[in-house]
DNA sequence: ACTTAATTTGCAACATTATAACACTTCTAT
DNA sequence: ATAGAAGTGTTATAATGTTGCAAATTAAGT
């Protein structure tokens, strides 16, 4: 796959299905290279968020986690999600006090986030260009970067080509 | 001054009074050029948040407030808030629940905010090469942005030589 | 000046997001 | 088997942010 190939969450047609299962294989992988434990919780939670196609808030999680039975308090969602994040399977979007998941785990990297103001979908990017960019800039004032995080809003490809056919 | 001056939070010594006054100034000159009205709790939430070396949360504010004599409620705090959000006089940073004056009021700007980890400080970087990378990257993927914010977390000037001279 | 409309502030109640503290269970390693 | 570590369950609470309406202030028109 090259290094810069459109997000799938920008694509509007592809197997969902297939994009769930190989996020929790490279997750259990992930998982196995890092000696950490891939329990079934964190699995159920980190499939809860792949299964959405926006951003999912933790107690939109506990929502889902409840209408199968399960009725898990706050704290064991934000557990599961805590290690999410901390393994890079799964990103927060602060501004929207929400999650989602990780398109590149494995290797650590700082993304940009593109938020569709239109339809909430959130794309990832990784232009580490960009992350360098910041860094220099940044160092040229004495700042020494550690992590960055970018979001910006604005329309993604489907809503554009929605809002070009209704006009 | 240059367009890429070094922010004054990354400054060690500087006159924060005049940092503030100037800050006020500039505040009710930006609101009367777009006719908004600057009242005296606007005036003093800009002047609390400036006043705070570092991010201040919305009940931070509260705090101070109700430290002299006023009581307001939280509505009172986050619509003056918006409203300093709004004319561009306030920045929020979302992975801090938190607010910094803005130190190039009145144009229109997507900034960098440089956290120290160390100390909380933030400096805010109006690098416009950074976002029209971010565009274009963007665009190359149909994605058109409206507006970004970077948050950049890493060890401040003072901080860096802190730790050095303390090793 | 007087009236009216719009904006701003006060206030009460509530909604959402996140964490602390502690008990209990499950897994891992010796 | 047993001890320690890691994970989960549970209760309660903290921190952040919003809705809706009433009262006060201000701006604008007559
Ligand atoms: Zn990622
Ligand atoms: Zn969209
Ligand atoms: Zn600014
Ligand atoms: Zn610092």
């Amino acid at each position: 796959m090259p290094r810069d190939a459109t997000p799938t969450a920008l694509k509007v047609h592809h197997d969902h299905d297939r994009c769930i299962a190989d996020a929790l294989a490279a997750a259990a992988e992930v998982c196995r290279e890092l000696g950490a434990r891939f329990t079934p919780l964190r699995r159920r939670v980190l499939e809860i968020v792949w299964q959405s196609h926006k951003p999912l808030g933790a107690y939109g999680i506990l929502d889902v986690l409840a209408a199968e039975g399960r009725r898990p308090m706050p704290p064991t969602v934000y557990r599961a999600l805590d290690f999410l994040v901390a393994k890079g399977l799964v990103h927060r979007i602060p501004s929207l006090n929400a999650f989602i998941g990780c398109t590149r785990p494995g290797r650590r990297h700082d993304g940009q986030y593109l938020i569709c103001h239109n339809c909430g979908t959130v794309a990832e990017l990784t232009d580490e260009g960009l992350n360098t960019a910041l860094g220099k800039a940044a160092r040229g004032h004495g700042f020494a970067v550690e992590s960055v995080l970018t979001e910006a809003v604005g329309l993604c490809p489907a809503c554009a080509e929605r809002r070009k056919t209704a006009s």
